[in-house]
DNA sequence: GTCCGATACTTTGACATCCTACTAAATTCT
DNA sequence: AGAATTTAGTAGGATGTCAAAGTATCGGAC
């Protein structure tokens, strides 16, 4: 799709430099809105068979690991670092598709607890081997730099970004 | 905001190594996808004060360096990467604003070209000044680790992601 | 000179995300 | 105990993104 004759990303990032200077920040920061552009949709496309979304599978994926089988949406929020309304729109979607169920929970009854059909069970491991069969081009990376990359990742994560 | 008393990514990454296999990819895609919110949130409360969005700035940007003021819209698609519907949208909001004018190419008369208002270089100066103020958390990283992490991210957008 | 495929953009619909505001329930503090 | 505060989740609205389908225009083939 892309077929570009020039990177508009370092070109941007020259021209950039020309103009204000200290530029490395803002070109990493542009790379990786486009590389997570491209690799979200790599990962939607490989489990729109499946009927669900990558954000979907998380969600599925985590509830799989959870101990009790079952999790309040508060902290589905937390692990995955999303907005509360996110959690409940995209469990209200897999509740409507029968993957997941709702209860409230019986001690803390503000609470509710989201937990794993069978067909969601169904559905996630057959999303899972569709992720495990493309890896989503970042095979190009050696697995060193894989974990190279994962590490700058993490540190940028855990940075407080409470400036 | 954070504030948990684990790595969310690491355990996710531990226990799906256990389950399946070669989890270095998938980590590093997860791990991507929490990077890109928390920056993304961080660029659009920077430039949030000048009424607009980081997507629109971005936008705005491309602009201002074309060298005959104006652009065709599938061209900004092109360099951004997004959907033509995506670029349709912003422009929309953008020439609401009065930020950005919309005029029919003479030459070929199925293009539109976008062009900077005087008002939508005032806001994108300003907003560029917000965005170097703050340099969203990449500081975290020492210039040497930047320019690796641009690098790997370069590696991974340019790879062919058609299967 | 006309027709047909390719190109450029828009429209409509779906999705995930955030924010603000709201309700309900639990906890804490008088 | 009763009131204030905190916590959990939901509702409504805005944004940006993609996909599918539609319209208009261009350019080449015949």
């Amino acid at each position: 799709m892309p077929g570009l004759d020039f990177d508009p990303i370092e070109r941007a990032g020259e021209l950039w430099e020309k103009h204000v200077g200290p530029a490395d920040s803002m070109r990493l920061a542009t790379s990786l809105m486009r590389v997570h552009q491209l690799v979200l949709a790599e990962l939607d496309a490989a489990v729109r068979p499946h009927g669900i979304t990558f954000a979907r599978f998380e969600v599925l994926r985590l509830l799989s690991f959870s101990s009790r089988g079952s999790l309040p949406l508060s902290k589905i929020g937390q692990r995955l670092m999303v907005h509360p309304t996110s959690v409940t729109n995209v469990i209200d979607r897999l509740t409507a598709d029968g993957l997941v169920d709702r209860q409230v929970d019986a001690v803390d009854r503000r609470r509710v607890l989201a937990s794993l059909t069978e067909e969601g069970r169904v559905v996630l491991d057959a999303a899972t081997e569709s992720l495990m069969a493309i890896d989503f081009g970042l095979q190009a990376l050696p697995p060193e730099q894989q974990r190279a990359a994962f590490e700058i990742l993490r540190i940028l994560r855990t940075t407080d970004f409470e400036g």
